[in-house]
DNA sequence: ATGCCTTCTAGCAGAAGA
């Protein structure tokens, strides 16, 4: 089985890639991350036709997360738990069943959390500490489990192509990166990293500045995997290419392959 | 040091993103 974590950037504006995305990787599963646009207005009949049940936690103009799968969506759930008042939709997860075990996928748009010192960085850290609480009872369920997503988390030095731009980023943030080992911490594995050590593996490329011609570019967008699914890691992969899409979105699809449907 | 660019909504500028 083949996932992948994409933030679109608006999926109005970004239908054709969608469409070209999945037929150049063919997933079995897409996370979708900041949809900007009401369920209602989310081109549903669109993917459908290109093969995919849907799922969305959509809202006006921001955010919004969305599950695409070939096979059919079980048991969806929109919001993480402990929200008190918070009606962003960054958190959708569902289950897919296969006749060789069953998968449950959450996508995930993290606050950004920027600027430092300002209420948006508290609350990108408490909704990271509501992100550790749920995973920790969803690893109680012992499943093939796969939080995928734009975590706005550079988690290292190396995932970033000049660590210095971002010491002063919420991205960056000490506590930020803790918060991000402490969800890793309950047994998790970050794909990509299970699979290449190497600098230079990047997501994210500013849209200002030429950052991507100079591939100055971090790593933020990331599918973490539990015992169970880390069993099955066969593969990972980063579609670069993607950013150099005409009017592309300014996050690539990261893709890892699960031997679980064969 | 700041803006750089792209998206949204609203309304012809400002917020948000990272």
């Amino acid at each position: 089985m083949r996932i992948a974590t994409w933030n679109v950037n608006s999926i109005k504006q970004r239908l054709e890639h969608l469409g070209e995305f999945l037929k150049t990787s063919n997933p079995d599963v897409v996370c979708l991350q900041e949809l900007k646009c009401v369920d209602e207005a989310f081109p549903r009949l669109e993917v459908e036709a290109l093969g995919y049940n849907v799922a969305t936690h959509g809202q006006k103009a921001y955010n919004g997360v969305a599950i695409l799968s070939k096979r059919p969506l079980e048991d969806v759930r929109c919001g993480l738990p402990g929200g008190d008042g918070d009606d962003h939709a960054r958190y959708i997860e569902g289950v897919i069943s296969t006749d060789r075990g069953v998968v449950r996928v959450a996508s995930i748009y993290l606050p950004n959390g920027n600027p430092v010192g300002t209420p948006k960085f508290p609350y990108k850290l408490a909704w990271l500490d509501r992100l550790t609480v749920h995973a920790r009872e969803l690893l109680k369920l012992e499943e093939n489990l796969v939080l995928c997503g734009d975590f706005n988390v550079i988690p290292e030095p190396q995932d970033a192509a000049d660590p210095a731009l971002w010491v002063n980023d919420a991205l960056f943030q000490p506590e930020s990166r803790a918060r991000f080992r402490a969800l890793l911490d309950l047994g998790f594995v970050d794909a990509l990293r299970a699979c290449n050590d190497q600098p230079g593996l990047y997501t994210f490329w500013d849209y200002q500045a030429g950052a991507f011609q100079r591939n100055n570019g971090i790593r933020i967008d990331h599918l973490l995997l539990s015992p169970q699914a880390q069993d099955k890691l066969q593969s990972t992969s980063i579609r670069k290419d993607v950013r150099g899409w005409e009017k592309p979105s300014d996050h690539v699809p990261v893709l890892v392959e699960l031997k679980i449907d064969g």
